[in-house]
DNA sequence: AACTACGATAGACTATAGTCTATGATTAGA
DNA sequence: TCTAATCATAGACTATAGTCTATCGTAGTT
């Protein structure tokens, strides 16, 4: 009986239904596709009929699925609603939030933000870009409602949250040699000349990790304090780089750069907007970390899609089928 | 935020709206009145704003627990629309329910199957009226879809859903001298002769339980095989007796007999919907158990309140309040 | 003042919901 | 045929949801 469902299984099955996949779902959801099977065979249970099909490898919603979909929309929305009204209660008409993001986030807070205060617009808002180490410093003097970091630091006690896509790809010059070519062995980058950022950032972390694991020692020829100076040194044809996707998305002119089509690439991480456990939040905070839950499916599909280059294929084709 | 929110907590919120009393909700939904309270607490926590506020002994909604009922009612009637769809799609339209019901449940019953038959036209009944010891033979010989009881076998691995309330009171003539009387003491009522009915009945068994916890030795003067013999033995003056409040639903004339006051009276107990547990129902048997589960709260203020002289003055009188 | 009724809280416990890794099955494409 | 992609299942584990009994606090009535 679907009044003994749980709204996780409604939301579980509301990812699939939109996306016609149990893995995008999953990604989606930050969890692992047996979990998305799982819940949507229990919920399938419960409601005694199948709610997709499968043709070949593709998905479909059955006629019921699709009515469950209304449903499900139906109490979303009202929740939704009801949310708005409960913050406008909560007299969230005004205040100020404070929130340090690492330098590379500088592609897509501001537009978050922009979307931020129209929805609250007497809301003040303290944006500083700066690099990890310092956003570590400003956690530990509690100096910030909130943060957005690529690695949250595990050394601190940290609630963070993932909300966004943070694809890390390999770039080189539109010219270097493997440009073009496809499914490149990782192996092929032990003989390439790196440019990284400097010791303590999250991308270099996640780099030297990745590469680490699979027992390629890379040959770091350069470090540099931006990713600005970093893409210049790589189109000098320095050296190639690990960064994320997002260092694309305002470029007016990538005629440049490249991606390089690298085995086990892009590396999938996350953006985390994080906070101190024991940090007891304002209204304000709280109000803007729920705009970003509820905003975060859109959040996904909205910016890589603007990234030139970047293999997103796959979310493009889908868009166009629904 | 709401939407970490569970059906339940809303299911709990919905009933407290509903009887504007934790301990009425409480009893509604089968639990106790901590529960209720906590799962509120709970929710109260997620919205982040009062739903309820107290004046006195009373609880009213607040505005935002008023828009809250709003959104669960909404929620919850999409959800029953999407059963409905289902069910009709699981082609409940013809089909067989074989029921076998303890025969104090007669006096209920027969409507609950009036209802459910308008809803499922084709759906023929097979409606057994016996016995306690008839039905637990049945339930071994698996001879039926569904079972109404008062008191669920425990010796059998059953599931039994409760459904609707079974007040066990107290009867006398109407000329004892103890009717009119208001807290009559437990005690008075060792020194009366008792009418009871034949071991085995689920409310012989769950009245020698009730005097037995409260030290009484009662004195039984007769046993009989029915209720409507029973009750004119108490007309006759040969006795008191412990009955559901359900064998006066259709009297036609209560004038000889009353409900005595007596402390610790009336006995909550239930009437519960059972099947075996390894049992695989039927299409139609799921949906009469569907159609029970959706239309129990109905139930309890339908039956209960025709009973003249029960003392439900308490579902009366908040009755006409809203 | 004593008693009753009702909601709130503490503490303890059980049930179940949710999740993961590993692997199997199936399909489509090269 | 092989590879890749995707969903399904098994088994194990953790987190949390739900619940209860006992008791306290408050308000209203007698």
């Amino acid at each position: 009986m679907i009044k003994n469902a749980s709204l996780r299984q409604l939301k579980v099955f509301e990812a699939v239904a939109r996306n016609l996949s149990y893995t995008r779902a999953a990604e989606e959801l930050f969890t692992t596709q047996p979990t998305v099977s799982i819940q949507l065979k229990q919920l399938t249970d419960l409601v005694g009929l199948p709610l997709f099909e499968q043709v070949g490898k593709k998905i479909y919603l059955t006629d019921i699925g699709q009515e469950l979909l209304k449903v499900c929309n139906e109490m979303f929305e009202a929740l939704s609603r009801f949310e708005m009204m409960v913050s406008d209660a909560k007299g969230v008409k005004a205040g100020k939030l404070r929130l340090s993001v690492i330098t590379t986030a500088k592609y897509f807070v501001p537009r978050l933000l922009g979307l931020f205060c129209q929805r609250y617009p007497g809301i003040d808002v303290s944006l500083k870009v700066i690099n990890r180490e310092m956003v570590l410093q400003r956690i530990v003097a509690n100096m910030d409602d909130l943060y957005v970091l690529g690695q949250p630091p595990e050394q601190m006690d940290m609630v963070a949250e993932p909300f966004l896509e943070n694809p890390l790809v390999v770039l080189a010059a539109a010219n270097h040699p493997m440009a073009g070519k496809k499914n490149i062995p990782l192996k092929s980058l032990a003989t390439e000349p790196f440019v990284l950022r400097e010791s303590g950032s999250g991308t270099r972390l996640a780099t030297e990790k990745f590469f680490s694991e699979h027992g390629i020692k890379i040959k770091v020829r350069m470090e540099l304090g931006s990713n600005e100076a970093i893409k210049q040194a790589v189109i000098g044809g320095l050296g190639i780089a690990v960064l994320s996707a997002h260092t694309l998305a305002l470029e007016h002119s990538n005629n440049e750069l490249t991606i390089l089509d690298v085995k086990g690439f892009p590396l999938h991480r996350n953006w985390y907007l994080a906070y101190h456990r024991g940090k007891s939040l304002t209204v304000v905070a709280k109000a803007f970390l729920d705009f970003i839950e509820t905003e975060k499916k859109l959040l996904g599909e909205t910016y890589l899609t603007r990234i030139s280059g970047f293999p997103s294929k796959n979310i493009q084709s889908k868009k166009k089928k629904m």
